[in-house]
DNA sequence: TATGAATGAGTGTTCATTCAT
DNA sequence: TATGAATGAACACTCATTCAT
């Protein structure tokens, strides 16, 4: 009844970790995370409503793992895109770039990060962001490059500069998430919030 | 601020409303949008329950009123402090500062739009932005000017601009609202965006 | 302030009295008796919510008043039109198709009385129904008259037959009321409960 | 009354329905159904209220399955008594002999369809009376069987003559109940009722 | 590990009624 | 008498979480 690897069990248990989050993924985006009922992921994933408590500890601690894991994805993907860039005004961009179309690619994830992270109370003033900060981290080393390198102006905190590209950035996948016909194609903002970061920044004789 | 007729009389109706808001910001500020209960505003305002909804539709209603009343008044703060200036360079920094040192002044106000509004699904889903677009609109015409002027370069999407710098105000109004010792004070906050955005959408020859 | 009778004013009262019985049979058929609002029934007798309260003592009273003032009514109707009758017979007879056609004419009256009357607590359980029983007695009177005269049988309680025969004439008119498309006319009702009453009560050799 | 795990098992499930309904009819004769609380009940019934919502839909929905078992159970009842007898008459009076003294029996319960059952909006206007047409329907065979033996008038119509019967039965034990200090036991009810009927139908030559 | 029946805390909103004017 | 703004009690129902199997 249970599937091993290698010598023992424990792959289940992998398995539905992971099925639970994808269920959650499509209610909390179909429903917004407070519309959302324990019992309804339950059935998308299969699982009886109390087998998600022994993978989650609550309801948000869902939410929270979900948006975790998906920012550990998101670090492995942003790490492998830079990977080979030196300038730090490209990384700047490619780093603005990605993010853009990875919201694209993650739309109904892109929602609930948007939109339903904010609605979950224990995450806005509970949550320590281990991960969220380790994902800013990657802004914040590009910036610190930068400045070292005598390519970014000095006048500016990577702490400062950092939280603004991304609350441009999060700002503007909320409008494109949520506008039922948006203006601009996440193509075009990464490409103008990537410009207008990247001047922003640039160092002047 | 409160009209009467003859001396003094009904001094109620009009006040009540603006009680109601009132205890609604510090209430909301204090437990979060979903922590807080209609009871709890209705006694720090001094009326009972059902007087609420005399005035408000529901208890969303009690936070989208707030926010567009205080839209409003910052619309007009806004527009007097932009008045005198010509050039969009400096409009664009007056505005940037004059955002975060508003925050600064009203921290509750801040923590209930930052965090809490959030939280209202309504507001979030069914909100139709008009005054919010209002104040939006306040920072396309800056950067509109600016590039009718040739100050700001012209590959830049006012539509896209004006919602980058919101959401970097925003994010970082947040975080110095949530962080319990912020690293960065309101003014200087103000100052790097400033700064970051002016070069940024500085057109180059 | 106070207007009397004799020299002046009153009708007003009267008046008011009479429009807000009127609203409420209107809005009590329509609505049901429990979601019938006061301020329903107020505006629809172009009067205040307040002014109901000079009037009523409570919502329960105002239907009461209604059931009160319509049978006081019917005692009339019934009593013009037994006037002339001597035998116990025909007055039964001309009793029992005179209900049924009096509940035709007024069918929102009816659906009130077999209906939302029944919703009223007050109503079912404190009611003391003098009107009611002074309404009934017609009916006691023709069948102990009956009996007296030798006509009627002799085993059978005016007290209960009184009773059956209300009971037969409700629940049907409860059901003509009811049924979407009824299969019966209240003229046939009516007919065909005097013939069975009338056969019923009649003294055998 | 409580049972344990070793004989038993899952004494549950089944049993609470029953305990939920039991504990109703007490409650709901008590104190009225609008008056009754969920609350109330559950405690009576020893479940928690949100075990109530796993039997039944809502409030009204207790009261019509309530109508609805006992109905089962009368209709078992009648069939019963009836069972043997041929004589059309004799089914007659055997039915409203036997209806009175059920009530009798079960004075709670009485008093619950007589008087609460009318107090239910959802009951009386949206209810589709699939069981109690099956009681009325004892009645309509025994009268047109009785119409086609020729022992009943042809000229009255089943459909009508059922309803005159329910009504009469039903004012008269709405009456019983009621009552501080009935005039009339329910067996000088139902005798009384029985000859009124009986002749009332009987065809003459 | 997995189940799912049972739990019970938790609250926005309505509306009959009052009363100051 | 007439008003209508203000009151505040009242409550069914949901659903995250638990725990006996």
């Amino acid at each position: 009844m249970l599937e091993k690897r290698g010598g023992a069990k424990r792959p289940v248990a992998k398995d539905k970790h992971e099925r639970i989050l994808k269920a959650a993924v499509k209610i909390f985006a179909k429903h917004g995370f407070h519309n959302s009922k324990i019992s309804q992921i339950a059935k998308e994933a299969g699982v009886a409503d109390g087998t998600i408590y022994l993978y989650f500890k609550n309801k948000d601690d869902i939410l929270i793992n979900l948006f975790e894991k998906k920012i550990d994805a998101a670090i492995q993907d942003f790490n492998t895109a830079l990977g080979d860039l030196r300038d730090p005004i490209e990384k700047l961009r490619t780093f603005i770039v990605t993010y853009a179309g990875y919201m694209e690619k993650h739309q109904a994830l892109a929602e609930v990060i948007s939109v339903e992270l904010r609605q979950s109370n224990k995450f806005m003033k509970e949550y320590v962001p281990v991960k969220f900060a380790e994902f800013l981290q990657i802004l914040s080393m590009i910036i610190r490059e930068g400045k070292d390198l005598g390519v970014f102006r000095r006048d500016i905190e990577p702490g400062i500069a950092k939280r603004a590209i991304f609350g441009a950035l999060d700002e503007l996948i909320l409008y494109w998430v949520l506008a039922p016909k948006p203006k601009y194609s996440t193509t075009q903002i990464g490409r103008n919030l990537a410009d207008l970061f990247a001047e922003g920044l640039k160092a002047r004789p």
